[in-house]
DNA sequence: CCAGTGATGTCAGCTTCTGTCATCACCGTA
DNA sequence: TACGGTGATGACAGAAGCTGACATCACTGG
């Protein structure tokens, strides 16, 4: 055993959502979490850069699968289907935490700061999609409109997913059949 | 003259813009901005919820601008198109203030907490346009798809007409165009 | 002339977040 | 075995954001 429990950073999330959960978001202190998770308020500030970050541990890596999947998808697939067939790859992050995804939902969906911070996260996942569209050779303003679109099926689509439709990926297909027919 | 100057908030706002351009965000402190503005730093707290807030003043006024022009629009219009109309409406807002906007678009574009309280307010304006969309009998998903939608073309269409389109009407139309084109 | 109202000032205090230095188990190397 | 470097953490001070409570005082209506 080492000189401090290991996974402290893991440890603080797990203490961030259950607060959050419990007694809400403004009514915990960084100094709850810290103590709930056995290190000090100080070693909180080193693995997250803010308060509101504790929750957002994960979105780096859900940019990257989606951004792969932008990259790699078949050359005549048209732009909103590729930014579409991407949103379907995060199902693999997302089916394996279903629980925790779900009562980081419930957390976020009840505080504003909370929710400006998935939003920037969702406008960076779109920024890169639109990014690698652009790496494809789709031209500007196709390339951000495809990959604010995507982000917008996929905000609906979890947003179903959430809300007890236990597949991703049939909820993102559905949803961007939807979008699809209102034009 | 009444005891004090009038117009506090309208000073404070031109302060926190100017000084947000020329130092940033960050390195300004409410004590800085209420300073120049000739009050004290509580009287900032009193107008705005916070330092973000001083730059979004105007988003209530505009959302009811949008959500008046769907209640408001031909029965027999597709729902993308209502978003696209009212989004349209923005303009008589925003042109009369071009170089304000555009002062205020380079302030947030800059800092990353300014970007995520103008995500905020945008997911506002979608969700009230979902609303007005939901009031004209249009289903989910395709109300708070369509609504997402038009945010996204006026986002798109905002970042144009800054960036030295002078027609936003045109800007709009041409953008919502392409979005069409995609699916 | 006077009491009520409303915008502001003053002040104390909590919380968020940062900079700086100290500590000390662990690890590689001599 | 001894020893110096590394990295995660603790301890502490302090700036800045934000809030609550109370005081002030021009203005307003009666």
């Amino acid at each position: 055993m080492g000189r401090w429990e290991p996974d402290a950073k893991g440890r603080l999330v797990v203490a961030a959502l259950e607060l959050y959960t419990s007694r809400g978001y403004e009514q915990t202190t960084v100094a709850d979490i810290a103590q709930r998770a056995g290190v000090t308020e100080r070693t909180f500030f080193r693995h997250f850069a803010d308060k509101r970050e504790v929750l957002f541990d994960g979105s780096g890596e859900l940019q990257g699968l989606v951004v792969a999947a932008i990259t790699g998808a078949p050359a005549d697939l048209p732009p909103l289907d590729v930014v579409g067939a991407a949103m379907e790859r995060a199902a693999e992050l997302l089916e394996q935490r279903r629980p925790f995804a779900q009562q980081r939902a419930a957390a976020i969906a009840a505080n504003p700061s909370l929710q400006e911070r998935e939003l920037l996260k969702l406008a960076a996942l779109s920024s890169a999609a639109a990014e690698a569209l652009r790496g494809r050779g789709v031209p500007e303003p196709d390339a951000s409109l495809a990959a604010e679109a995507g982000v917008a099926v996929f905000k609906v689509a979890f947003e179903r997913w959430v809300d007890d439709q236990p597949d991703f990926v049939a909820c993102v297909r559905t949803t961007l059949g939807r979008l699809k027919a209102l034009l």
